[in-house]
DNA sequence: AATGTACGCAACCGCCGGCCA
DNA sequence: ATGGCCGGCGGTTGCGTACAT
């Protein structure tokens, strides 16, 4: 079965968009749905192939993706699923609300592969008598330090929820004081050794800025709840834990990973 | 300032599997 | 059962920009 090539037309269209062309594809989209892309270009009067058209939508114009940067949370959680998932794009992009498969792909080949490898490199018994490490190590290492680029902004609303498969949910109470987080990340990174009930209690109690009152973590609920992608996960955050702002969800994000990924159950909760 | 190089990202290409006549 | 259409996916390309020399 020989296919031709979906743009072999002559006449059609190749390579950047142009915001008129972005416009009568929204428009029509919007209008009529996309119910057959092969058709939709010259239903819509574009000079494109439908695959153009389809790709242009699902990587750029849908409305529910996610522009910008990536978080420090999303690199994480696009390495741990490449770890456990491979380079399947679209199951990884699928556990990443608002990110495409694509954008995804990108930001592998062109960051996170080599911050991996870097990072790989520097921990292996050769490289670690090393300078290697190109990022300065973070002057504070206190589980819970302060970091100088977060700013202490208004509190965000109290609801702060995030979410894999919708199997977890984080809610942090109003008026909370906002520390940064940049602790929970330096453990990360420091391959926290397999978590129990007594984990963040020992976190705590091993850093001068917290008292061990401000935080506790349901921590059996959450492994729990890993285990059993069906049921609902609620990780407590307490009042003073720290977070609130403009980055409750980076911070919450934080908080998830460190919890699931320390436990070692993140792949259980991706049923995989 | 000019040139070369590296990087980031949008877009393309070809393959595959599901669906349907 | 077969062949064609279609959408989805992963790999790759190529252009524009930033950075280095």
């Amino acid at each position: 079965m020989v296919r031709a090539p979906c743009c072999e037309k002559m006449g059609l269209k190749k390579g950047p968009w142009t915001p008129e062309e972005d416009h009568v594809l929204v428009s029509y989209i919007q209008q009529y749905g996309h119910g057959n892309w092969r058709a939709l270009p010259k239903l819509a009067g574009l000079l494109r192939c439908g695959k153009s058209c389809r790709l242009r939508w699902t990587n750029y114009l849908r409305p529910d993706i996610k522009r910008g940067n990536f978080s420090r949370e999303e690199e994480e959680a696009i390495i741990n699923l490449h770890q456990m998932l491979g380079n399947r794009w679209s199951a990884i992009a699928a556990r990443l609300p608002g990110r495409t498969d694509n954008e995804i792909k990108n930001v592998w080949h062109t960051h996170l592969k080599k911050k991996l490898s870097i990072k790989q490199n520097s921990t292996t018994p050769e490289a670690q008598g090393q300078e290697s490490e190109p990022e300065p190590e973070p002057e504070n290492t206190s589980c819970f330090a302060k970091s100088e680029s977060f700013e202490y902004g208004p509190v965000s609303p109290p609801q702060c929820t995030t979410s894999a498969d919708d199997t977890s949910s984080f809610t942090t109470s109003e008026n909370n004081t906002c520390s940064a987080n940049m602790g929970m990340k330096v453990d990360y990174e420091m391959n926290l050794p397999q978590a129990d009930e007594s984990f963040w209690s020992e976190v705590l109690s091993a850093d001068q800025n917290c008292s061990n009152e401000t935080v506790s973590c349901d921590f059996d609920q959450a492994i729990g709840a890993a285990a059993d992608p069906q049921v609902n996960a609620t990780v407590e955050v307490p009042v003073d834990f720290g977070f609130s702002g403009s980055n409750m969800y980076d911070n919450c994000m934080d908080f998830w990973y460190n919890v699931f990924t320390t436990a070692g159950e993140i792949s259980e909760l991706l049923e995989i």
